[in-house]
DNA sequence: CCAAATTGTTTTAAGCCTAAAATGTTTTCC
DNA sequence: GGAAAACATTTTAGGCTTAAAACAATTTGG
């Protein structure tokens, strides 16, 4: 009696420590967030959604359609809907429907949405190492494994819930 | 010449890895941020902001001021004022203005909101654990450790810019 | 004591975000 | 061919979030 294989359905597990760990990853997430949020607004006057759906565009010199978007930034279709409204208005961005679906809208940079980009890329791209200063090559190795484990962890955990 | 110190200040450093990291590190917390969102709806029909709300409460039995809470909760003032509005009409929550200073408004959970935070929160932590089910101990034990030391860095960095 | 600075909160204006329902288009498959 | 399923996007309704300004109360320093 009481071997491991009773003790593991009978006993409530422990799970502190897997909550302290996520919250501590949100923490890291939210700061960093923050910080580059901050920074976006102060130097370029640009929100950070924006920033980021450039970024996708940036990638994909042919465009990608509104789906891609959404699935890449992991979020609602919806909510690229209107990003991508301002983002037209101001002139960034470039839409178009598909010659050959006409269900399907497909963005790209303008001249203008990339020359800004890039400016703002190479600065982003400081403030991040920057707010990482303080990691070794070894420690950025070691974080890259372990949030490789992580989300594959995690994607396999929703998978389960809806399969 | 083209010693390790020139190297360094003339040539343009190379911050991928950094930026990789950034972007994992993203993922992961957007994935399971996602995941928890969902479930919290499913199965109680609560918000995440919500949820996190009364998690701080929850851990302060003599109460938090609404400065507290958004400090904690990383979150600007404006934020938890509409937050608080909610759920002390939904009857979850107790606010009232400090005795000793005016300004000062201390909100607590109510009997209600009690239980049904403790409720959630017992399903939350099953859930947590299930999404980080792949990681060894040893995983999470590392994980804290180059987390922590993640966010010690970013915090250093953002007081540079801000001191 | 009292003006100035600080602190705690709310308001405002704008944008972000989601889930679910609606719309229009294409594909599937009988 | 045509109904049904699947797909891409938009709309809707509501909540979340921020920065900045406004307001109210307290503390500080002459």
């Amino acid at each position: 009696m009481l071997d491991s294989e009773t003790k593991a359905t009978e006993t409530p597990e422990d799970h502190a420590d897997e909550l302290r760990l996520w919250l501590r990853l949100l923490t890291c997430t939210t700061l960093i967030e923050g910080e580059v949020r901050g920074r976006l607004r102060e130097r370029f006057d640009v929100t950070l959604p924006r920033f980021d759906l450039m970024a996708q565009l940036d990638k994909a010199p042919d465009g990608m359609t509104l789906s891609d978007v959404s699935k890449r930034m992991m979020v609602s279709n919806g909510n690229v809907t209107g990003l991508v409204e301002r983002l037209v208005e101001s002139g960034h961005l470039d839409r178009r429907t598909s010659e050959t679906d006409r269900r399907v809208q497909v963005i790209r940079l303008t001249k203008l949405g990339r020359a800004e980009f890039r400016r703002m890329a190479s600065e982003h791209e400081t403030w991040i190492a920057d707010l990482f200063a303080d990691l070794t090559p070894k420690d950025v190795r070691e974080l890259m494994r372990l949030l490789a484990k992580t989300k594959a962890s995690a994607q396999k955990s929703a998978a389960r819930r809806r399969p």
